[in-house]
DNA sequence: GATCACGCCTAGATGGACTAGGCATCTATT
DNA sequence: AATAGATGCCTAGTCCATCTAGGCGTGATC
């Protein structure tokens, strides 16, 4: 009965998009992979959660689109981090650490 | 430019507001200012947020509020977890906690 | 040449948080 | 006693990230 509970923190898929192609670029399918495996697969990215997220992060001028082949021999877009993104992502990981920092502090509380 | 980020991070309010009555009864305000005041003014909750969420959690029997007087001598709705809520509480702690450790681990990769 | 997996895409719904008000009552000021 | 301010509660409307539930095209497999 209980209600169930979404597969990612609202709010940190940018985080974790930005994070997971902070080395090298990835198409879609496969950030979401990543992210997943990243965390032994507690964290769970859905298609309709993923892409409108690229959008956005492209339109922030946050990542870039390349067209290119997947592994599996498939056309794919593949996202590579800006400088710009590069910042952000380290903003997003200061603000996440502060943020879980003071609701772990109100947790601790006798 | 950057947009603002939210005072809270979506979805922990209820877990927040079950915490910080989990020694006292407390009332409306008095909850919103507890939650500040433990997470040292880093957390702020919104009335238009606050009211909304305590309906939630009553009528999942999670709180119960019973009328009385504040330490202002004015009339005001004081909530005390129940059984039910204080379950809660621990289910949504430990959610918190598998959630967090897995962004954290994402966040912690090379 | 069917079927399956891969990769991308989107409309619509959901729901929690926020904005921006309002109302009633008590206290303080003059 | 009239006004102003603080306290406490309430709500309509909006916003927006995420999810559901589809669909499309193409390469691989048999």
């Amino acid at each position: 009965m209980a209600k169930e509970k979404p597969d990612l923190v609202y709010g940190t898929l940018d985080m974790l998009i930005l994070k997971a192609i902070q080395l090298e670029p990835r198409h879609g399918l496969g950030i979401a992979d990543r992210i997943q495996q990243m965390s032994d697969e507690v964290l769970r990215v859905e298609q309709g959660s993923l892409y409108p997220a690229l959008y956005r992060l492209e339109a922030q001028g946050w990542i870039k689109a390349e067209e290119g082949i997947s592994e599996s021999n498939r056309k794919a877009r593949f996202y590579r981090l800006t400088a710009a993104g590069r910042k952000q992502l380290e903003a997003e990981t200061e603000h996440w650490a502060r943020m879980t920092a003071a609701i772990n502090q109100v947790l601790a509380k006798v």
